[in-house]
DNA sequence: GTCTTAGTCTTCAACATTGAACTTTAGCTT
DNA sequence: AAGCTAAAGTTCAATGTTGAAGACTAAGAC
C-alpha cells in the first residue's frame, strides 16, 4: 500500500529507551520492570479471554464465578461483596448478574434473616464452567513459567508478593475503579 | 447492623488457600506468582487512575498521549495504530480521538499524501499533560520499589521480560481486546 | 482505463459501566 | 413506638466500547 510509518507495537527494548529519550530522569530499571508488569498483564488478558471465550463465556463472568469459588462453600456472596472484589459498582454487578442468572450460573435470592439483603449463590453449571477455565488456565501459566526453575519462581513469587503487601497497605482497600482481572 | 458474612477481599494468601481448597492439582508457587501479578497491576491502575484524575484526565487519555510520546518526534500516529497499540477497536479509537481533540491535547488531519490515512499529532498542551503525569508516576513507582534492593530490581526485572518475551512470541501481535494499560 | 481487491477510518446500533437518584429494610434514639 | 440515619440493591440517564456495515482511497489485474 504505501510505507507504514511508526507501525506496530514496540519492543519493550524500544519502549524503555524511548521513555529515556523522552523523559531523562528515570531510573531505567524501574522503568523495565513496571512496563514489563503492565504488558505482561495485558497479554495475559488477552489469552485468558481467548480461552474463556472458548467456553462460551467473558472474562466477565469469569471473575464472577472465580470469586464465588473462592470464598469457598456454601458459595454465597453478595452483589455487593462481589462488586468490591471485583472492582465494579454495585450497578455494574447488577447487570452482571441479571445475564448470569439468565444463563444459570448462579441464583439470586433475597436473605430472608436481613431482608436488605441479596444472595447469590454459586450454581453447579457455573462451578462446572469455573472448573474449566481453570483447566486451560493452569495449562497457560505452567507454559508462561516455563523458562523459570523451582528456585526462580520462588524469588519471584516472593518479591512480588512484597511489592503487592506494600500496595495494599496504602490503599486498604477502596472499591478503586479500572477495569482488569486478577 | 448486622454480621458481615464473607465480605472483604480475601488477602492474597487467603486467596491461594482457597485456590488450593477448589482446585487440587495447581501448583501454588504458580499460582502465587499469577495471583500477585494480578492483584498489583489492579491495584497499580488504582492509583494511576488517582493520579491522572489529580490532572483532570482520565487514564484512557493518558495511554493516547503516551503512545505518542513513545513513537518520538514527530508525535504523529493514526488512529489505527494507537488502536491496535491500546488494544482497542479502530472504532474506540474515533472517540477517545473526538474528545481529546476537543481537549486540544491533540490534533487530527488527513494526510495528504495517502488520502485514506488519518494522522493523529500530539500537541503542546497534550505533552504538558504527559509530563506531569509521568512525574507523578515515577513518585509512585519510585515508592512501590523501595522495598527491593538494587540487584533485586535488576533480577526482577529480567525475569519479567523473560516471561513477556515468552507471551509476546506466542502471541506476536494480534490486536488483543481486554482493556488495561501498559 | 476500468474493475476488483484490500486497507483505513467512521458511523451506527447493541451492550456494559458509571454516578446519581430512589426504594426498602435495619438499627438507634428518644 | 415514631422518627431518624445508615446500608444494600436496583433503576435510570449518560458515557464508552464493541462488532458490523459503510465510505473512501490506493494499488494491482486485465
Amino acid at each position: 500500500m504505501a510505507d507504514t510509518p511508526g507501525a506496530s507495537e514496540p519492543t519493550l527494548e524500544e519502549q524503555i529507551a524511548a521513555y529515556q529519550r523522552e523523559f531523562q530522569d528515570l531510573d531505567p530499571q524501574v522503568e523495565q520492570i513496571v512496563s514489563a508488569l503492565g504488558r505482561l498483564n495485558r497479554r495475559m488478558n488477552v489469552a485468558y479471554g481467548r480461552q474463556t471465550a472458548t467456553l462460551g463465556m467473558s472474562n466477565a463472568e469469569w471473575e464472577v464465578l472465580k470469586a464465588l469459588v473462592l470464598s469457598g462453600a456454601p458459595y454465597r456472596l453478595g452483589p455487593g461483596d462481589l462488586a468490591k472484589r471485583l472492582g465494579l459498582t454495585p450497578a455494574a454487578m447488577t447487570h452482571r448478574i441479571d445475564r448470569m442468572v439468565g444463563d444459570g450460573l448462579v441464583t439470586r435470592e433475597r436473605d430472608e434473616s436481613n431482608r436488605v439483603r441479596v444472595i447469590i449463590e454459586l450454581q453447579d453449571a457455573g462451578r462446572q464452567k469455573w472448573l474449566e477455565a481453570m483447566r486451560l488456565a493452569t495449562v497457560f501459566e505452567e507454559d508462561l513459567l516455563q523458562d523459570l526453575s523451582q528456585d526462580e519462581r520462588g524469588v519471584l513469587g516472593e518479591m512480588l508478593t512484597r511489592l503487592l503487601r506494600r500496595v495494599e497497605d496504602a490503599q486498604p482497600d477502596s472499591g478503586g475503579r479500572l477495569t482488569d482481572l486478577e
